[in-house]
DNA sequence: CCTGACTTGGGTAATTGGGGTA
DNA sequence: CCTGTCCCAATTACCCAAGTCA
């Protein structure tokens, strides 16, 4: 899995982000999301979020990790006496 | 295991661990907390802690999909129109 | 030519990111 | 080192008009 500087593996895209993969316009992205054609979930702002394991589906780049799984794995998930 | 006020047993997260899940800036999660579109409570210190079940449920995550929610699903601590 | 479905781009308001500071 | 707060620029959402095409 990919993991940041932070050990943190990339859960969720911006709208710039997916933009820039799909190489279109970030308001096309947001249309996609609006009309239902790509799943996304809104901040507490209303902006969007995208699964970043739906556009490496998409783009085939990846073999599906599951949204779950990959949230599974943050180590803010694991057993407090474990982390660190 | 922190209480939450309903006595619900729950896991408390810092700004950054929720800004990190959100995708977005610490600060943006500050701005949520005390424009009171999200709920939080404050150290002795004056700094936020949130608390995880709502940050899975506005992910769209089900309890059953993560480690407290396996805690929560226990009967005895869910409210007694939503038990199964 | 007209019509309906769809896409694109402009304008505006709101949200967010990053710097500086405490 | 992390966080709270203020300021300002960048990003985004939303509405709506203009354009495309069958």
């Amino acid at each position: 899995m990919a993991l940041r500087h932070n050990n943190i593996p990339d859960v969720l895209l911006t709208p710039a982000e997916v933009a820039k993969l799909f190489k279109v316009n970030p308001k096309t992205v947001a249309r996609w999301a609006a009309s239902g054609k790509l799943d996304s979930l809104k901040t507490m702002g209303g902006h969007r979020r995208f699964w970043k394991s739906d556009i490496d589906r998409i783009l085939g780049i990846k073999p599906a990790e599951t949204r779950i799984g990959q949230l599974r794995n943050l180590s803010i998930f694991e057993p407090e006496d474990k982390r660190r």
